[in-house]
DNA sequence: CTTGTTGTAACCGCGGTTGGTACATTGCTA
DNA sequence: TAGCAATGTACCAACCGCGGTTACAACAAG
């Protein structure tokens, strides 16, 4: 299983608006066609973007911006604005070991401890870089 | 976008392993039974196992144990073994970003190096933890 | 009112996961 | 050597998330 490529997309994005905005209005379609993926995907990452309050869309004029400094927009936030993180976390779990088994009994409570410290690792580590970061990068090679 | 419960009902398998195998033959109904699921889906995972050196299974006479020390293995090699880590890993980028887009252009040579940064932090997390640690909390609590 | 753009619904196809049945194969033992 | 218990595996079906696409309503500005 992989994290899908709406995170990878996600960053593309936001590094295009940073990239591009002084010079032009950046649309879902121009995004799309840096991205090459459908237009209409790229307005559906930025819902979820705008919902989490990273991005603004300028509904019926056009144009897209970063709703916040981009050095305090973490690859962590965007992780959690696009891919579906509600209930479970990163891990998987079988939902009904054997409740009369001493192992499927407790399963759930030991693992759950451990998993845990394995997703916090993830996370501190995606919440240390910044799309300010990611640009600065970018504009090096550029 | 998450890990397949294959890894967790993997951990579970392993623990029954170690908590039983001296008490009786460990075979993949019994394995089911605790886990809860089919006993083809326990095989299947078992072949995953045997294949990464982890376990044994015992073709005819029935029953599995593990292949080395259970302090030699971690989550990490038990993750490597079952899920599809083949090429990518954890993260999945879009394939054909634009070319002619300075962004397009650079995004995957800047992401790349970041995005490894995280999976080995996880990985490195996944890689403390062994199932001989795992066993021991499960034993404390039954 | 026209134009360009966003917001969103509807539908499709693909691939991965999970669950299941069936059966050949195998090793042990009576 | 026949029978049993178990593994190994092929095949199938259902489901779900993703990305692709079309279509169209809502909207802002000239």
């Amino acid at each position: 299983m992989q994290i899908s490529s709406r995170f990878t997309i996600a960053v593309h994005a936001l590094i295009c608006i940073e990239m591009f905005k002084n010079d032009r209005k950046v649309t879902s379609d121009f995004i799309a066609s840096s991205v090459n993926v459908n237009p209409v995907v790229i307005r559906r990452l930025l819902q979820q973007l705008k919902k989490a309050g990273i991005v603004q869309v300028m509904r019926g004029s056009g144009g897209t911006d970063t709703a916040r400094p981009i050095d305090e927009i973490t690859l962590l936030d965007v992780y959690n604005a696009v891919e579906c993180v509600d209930e479970g976390g990163l891990f998987h779990f079988h939902e009904n070991p054997n409740q009369l088994c001493p192992v499927g009994r407790n399963i759930h409570a030991v693992l759950d401890v451990r998993l845990d410290e394995i997703q916090k690792a993830m996370e501190k580590e995606m919440g240390s870089v910044t799309i300010q970061d990611v640009l600065n990068d970018t504009k090096r090679l550029a």
